[in-house]
DNA sequence: GTTATCTATAAGACTAGACATATTAGCGAA
DNA sequence: TTCGCTAATATGTCTAGTCTTATAGATAAC
């Protein structure tokens, strides 16, 4: 007997998790096998449906397992697995990376929105929104260069702000919750206009952060976010 | 009244959610607001307790919310949202954009392991490992170029498996699930040796994804997964 | 042989209530 | 004032039960 029998550590739903997927793991139960049914393993667990019911939802969240009415449950064939990574404030980042935050903003105007940007956002070309580019510091090395569009209809109390001293992250997270959110990772050479800003050769590989998010309003902003060389995001399972 | 307010869609516990969202993005409840507790809300929304604490330990897990014993439930002053994406196998998410999948085997064999590794996995430099170098192609297009290391100690059966008709992303998700991964994305310049594999210009930028599993024996394997030039991986809330 | 229909089943969702536990606010003694 | 205790309180977790819903598999109709 292990410790794992003896201490349940952290709730009994949490402890059957463990205990099946232990099981899957040690191939006791094998992909895509079918698994006793909630009842069942309330039994053995001597616990109530509902304390198996939350275990094994967990699991399927995970991607561990398959589960279909009157189907039943069942190992996953392909574990599709998911990672989660949190969205930051930039200054929080830096800070807790144990740096002194700072920031520049390059430019705050009221702009015509280019096409490319117009379709993701669904608004039209031309549209006037806030056109900001800014970067941000850690000890006074470039961090994070940062090209945002902002849309004022769905940010009322936007068009009075200054964000020469305060940072459009940190604002728009306390001010503008939003409903759905779009992220995506790229790669691109940082070229000859961001290369100086991140001081760095233009041809330099830099990792590219997109963010558009959107409230019932509609559109709040869209981000590209550039990293300054060699800055690697992590995710967890 | 909208639709919304008729039509629960989907449970109590998620209509409680989604009302309780609704009242934080419209401001009725701001930044850092101390929000009713759950006996209060279970009876305005007229259910038991349990269905609130569901939604709430939803809205919680989000990020909308801070939940402590005792000092009640407040909106969250940085609502540091999470972004989840799931990790395909390369088959299927090449197969999913309507290419042709196929792969090519271009090394395979047991090496000692590079002292970059051996930290990172918690063995020693110099054991003995499986060393796989592939690329994945859709359409006859170069998609993805692996660089994979795999510990045979955990992965019973391994060593006699041949990578060149078979891929070791699908046949190691399939045989042999883990308990703990960790992900990075990164940027690096193609350089000599892959561009001519990614078939592009070694100054180049790629996307890179580091993906590293353990299992309750040790480290599974360790992958550099690149990708082609343009390539974007996109997560969701 | 194929298709539509029924039925038993397993998960999904919820309820009302109980008990556990972290944490805060207030109180009183040093 | 400050420290330590105590009581109140909101969330955390679980139970035993009910009712709902999707659906696999059997059955019946075409």
């Amino acid at each position: 007997m292990t410790e794992r029998d003896a201490i349940p550590a952290g709730g009994k739903a949490t402890y059957i998790a463990e205990e099946v997927r232990r099981r899957i793991i040690e191939k006791e139960w094998r992909q895509g096998d079918r698994i006793p049914d909630e009842t069942e393993l309330a039994t053995e667990f001597g616990v109530a449906r509902a304390t198996v019911n939350k275990a094994l939802q967990l699991l399927a969240e995970e991607g561990l397992l398959d589960r279909r009415r009157r189907a039943g449950t069942r190992v996953a064939i392909n574990p599709v697995r998911k990672a989660t990574f949190s969205i930051p404030i930039v200054r929080e980042q830096i800070e807790a990376a144990g740096l002194s935050y700072s920031h520049r903003l390059i430019s705050q105007s009221r702009s015509p929105l280019p096409a490319q940007h117009a379709e993701r956002l669904g608004l039209s070309t031309g549209d006037i929104l806030i056109h900001l580019r800014a970067v941000h510091y850690g000890d006074r090395q470039p961090f994070q260069l940062e090209d945002r569009w902002i849309n004022p209809r769905a940010v009322p109390g936007i068009e009075d702000v200054d964000f020469h001293h305060l940072n459009a992250n940190e604002w728009l997270v306390r001010n503008a919750p939003y409903l759905r959110a779009d992220l995506n990772f790229s790669a691109c050479n940082a070229g000859e206009h961001d290369a100086p800003l991140l001081d760095t050769k233009p041809e330099q590989a830099l990792l590219i952060l997109n963010r558009t998010t959107w409230n019932d309003v509609g559109p709040i902003t869209t981000v590209r976010l550039a990293f300054h060389p060699g800055y690697t995001m992590a995710a967890t399972t």
